[in-house]
DNA sequence: TAGTGGTCTAGACCACAGC
DNA sequence: CTGTGGTCTAGACCACTAG
């Protein structure tokens, strides 16, 4: 075979894999139609099959195709049900706006897990540290935040002064953590809520809870409450800016 | 090479991918070290080297690797910042739960695109549909929609009655997209949206903004509001439970 | 400059589902 | 049964960069 004479091109995987995928988002190609053999492609490209396995293999796990053995790959259907969700850290959301990060620590303690089902779940009869803190933008007040942090899993966490970094900046930089779980919803404030973001009672807030884990150990849990239109989020599906 | 008896075992590139990343996942590999080099890996599990590199390119492609070239592969800093969202179809949710679905048209006309930025952009001068609905889950109120459709990008969707089947899940299954984004917040019911839900004026309600592409072509914009509490987005990150 | 990942080849055999 | 994807091999050369 040949060598191309590639400079600083796509692969040749990637340059099938564009081509295929610009075929179905352009709707050349429709859901539920079926996609050249891969022998075909290979002979199209004049490349192994296997270079054209690549990249086949990498649009069905992207979804945008289906591989059915004997009978062959077909455009997928579109599903609205997953979509990428940019969640960052607070610290660094309210800085890559321009703006000025201050958080006001208002409680700060160590405490037993109580037997809530929730705390239960966190520290399992260990001990907790309980934070409470206002994330401020330019001075005013960005989200009330609550957080538990098992002391279990990250003892190191007790000596750590979190007037100036916010727990959860520290916790992102010194605990790796590998599996996440975020709710978002909607929570008129309460008296507390209320007076800490500086909004009346009842006004509407978005809620962000999220838990963490280390393989099996629970780090922490946490919940955001943002005044309603302080903070938006965002999450998209389709093309990748990458690779194209 | 000796061919593996293998009986209904996953792949060889799946064990490996499995192994790496549960030494990923477990913490026996933290964040910044470095993974075996691929040869080594191939000496290993007693295969060709390409049969290591689908294994790592995939985790790489899952972000938990990072491969440098001449330096070899290390374990990436985890990123809280993406997660999978799952947006599904409102009625699909709602008898997902076992309820009953109902929908109530409350309103649906048609009109020419204003000059608002927001619906130019959707049919640019072109005809729109409007249409509000209630969502109904059990006969209780579920959700408020007002929706636009560009009628330049889904011309048949004018004679559709939307009485029965709401017009997200009609366009789901007749319209293939190829883009979306959502904006998530929150905002304190109007009279319009109070009424409707049949709660009291200035309650926190969750907010689902979701705009729809097919290519270049803006398709439809939506704008679902639902009760604080009646229902939460989940975001995950973490090990997919396939192939596991 | 040596060693790493990045990519590709030209085969091969298999399992499976559609015909 | 046949053709499809599913997987793998045992090489190869290249591009890049850390040392």
């Amino acid at each position: 075979m040949i060598t191309k004479a590639r400079v600083n091109t796509p692969s040749l995987t990637q340059r099938i894999r564009n081509d295929l995928e610009e075929k179905i988002r352009s709707g050349a190609w429709r859901p539920g139609d079926r996609i050249p053999v891969e022998h075909e492609l290979a002979a199209t490209y004049g490349c192994a099959r296997m270079t054209v396995t690549r990249a086949t293999e990498a649009l069905a796990e992207a979804g945008l195709i289906v591989r059915r053995k004997r009978a062959g790959s077909f455009v997928a259907e579109p599903r609205i049900e997953s979509a990428v969700l940019d969640i960052p850290d607070i610290r660094a959301t309210v800085t890559a706006q321009g703006k000025r990060y201050d958080v006001d620590q208002l409680s700060h303690r160590q405490r037993m897990a109580s037997e809530t089902s929730e705390e239960r779940l966190l520290a399992a009869g260990g001990r907790l540290l309980e934070i409470d803190c206002l994330h401020r933008a330019d001075g005013r007040p960005f989200a009330f935040e609550h957080r538990l942090i098992s002391l279990k899993a990250v003892p190191e966490a007790a000596d750590v002064d979190f007037s100036e970094t916010p727990a959860g900046s520290w916790l992102l930089g010194h605990v790796p953590w590998t599996e996440a779980e975020h709710r978002i919803g909607a929570v008129g404030a309460d008296d507390k809520i209320a007076e800490a973001l500086a909004i009346e009672r009842g006004e509407a807030c978005l809620v962000l809870e999220r838990r963490t884990w280390r393989g099996d150990a629970h780090i922490t849990w946490v919940r955001q409450v943002f005044p309603a239109g302080a903070y938006d989020l965002v999450a998209r599906f389709g093309p990748k800016p990458e690779t194209r």
